[in-house]
DNA sequence: TTGAATGCAAATCGTTTGCATCTCA
DNA sequence: TGAGATGCAAACGATTTGCATTCAA
């Protein structure tokens, strides 16, 4: 990991080192401040600022690490690049499940040739919303 | 559409009215500030504040004439229901091009019935980013 | 008339930034 | 050592909110 960030021409701090580990073991879309309050809780890092946190964000989304995620909350969500995948959202509880959607990079391939005004789409989002089980229980 | 207020529940006022004209007008998403400004600039109200375009916009979603749209901008932006379609959206530029995708209710529902925590998906986003022949061109 | 809607200004909240200090390479 | 990174606090921009005033029904 130290060596990824050198060779990308960034310092191997242990700010950064942490941010991005929190991600690896959480495995989960995380904001700005769940990552800092996890790293000072954790005591990942001896001493951590929100602003290093968004900071570093930046960098690991530039260098194609992250990956930023609408989940329609509050504030902005990252996540690994790693096994793409989508999330269904519960809209009560904030609940998230993952799933898979194979053909969609064909899809897409198909609907930008279709377009006269676009020839290379870079990313793409696709998340869905509703209530869990749970929560569609309790709203009745 | 006064009586749409009307019998919604709400008072059909002058800038409700004139809110949701300019989404009839221009069939754009369109963010809070991009209404109010367009709201000043036609004089389509006598006097317009802020503060009651995000009203409206929040009871104009509320009563699903709207949607929210996540175009990765700053603000939020809302479109019309009516009509469902996606975006393909130049990152460089802002412009949007819209694109249907006539299947993808069907596999909505089938990525629904894999799952165990949700049965019911209310709504979804499915936006495409790149840059636009323009863009591409000039980028390099 | 009257409860709801608006305008205004202040408050909030997520995020960014300037700058002095510190630290990795 | 020195350029880049961090901490801190102030700045910012979008959005929300409290409250007195206005207005649709």
């Amino acid at each position: 990991m130290k060596e990824f960030f050198r060779k990308s021409g960034y310092k191997a701090t242990p700010a950064r080192i942490a941010v991005l580990d929190t991600f690896f073991k959480s495995a989960r879309p995380l904001s700005a401040e769940i990552v800092y309050k996890d790293l000072v809780a954790c005591k990942s890092v001896k001493k951590i600022n929100e602003a290093t946190v968004y900071r570093t964000l930046i960098i690991l989304e530039r260098l194609g690490v992250l990956r930023r995620v609408d989940l329609r909350k509050e504030s902005v969500y990252f996540e690994l690049v790693n096994n793409h995948h989508h999330h269904i959202v519960c809209t009560m509880c904030d609940q998230i499940e993952d799933f898979e959607d194979a053909g969609l990079e064909t899809r897409i391939q198909t609907i930008v040739k279709k377009s006269s005004r676009f020839k290379q789409v870079t990313e793409h989002s696709m998340e869905l919303f509703g209530l869990c089980n749970q929560c569609a229980h309790y709203a009745h």
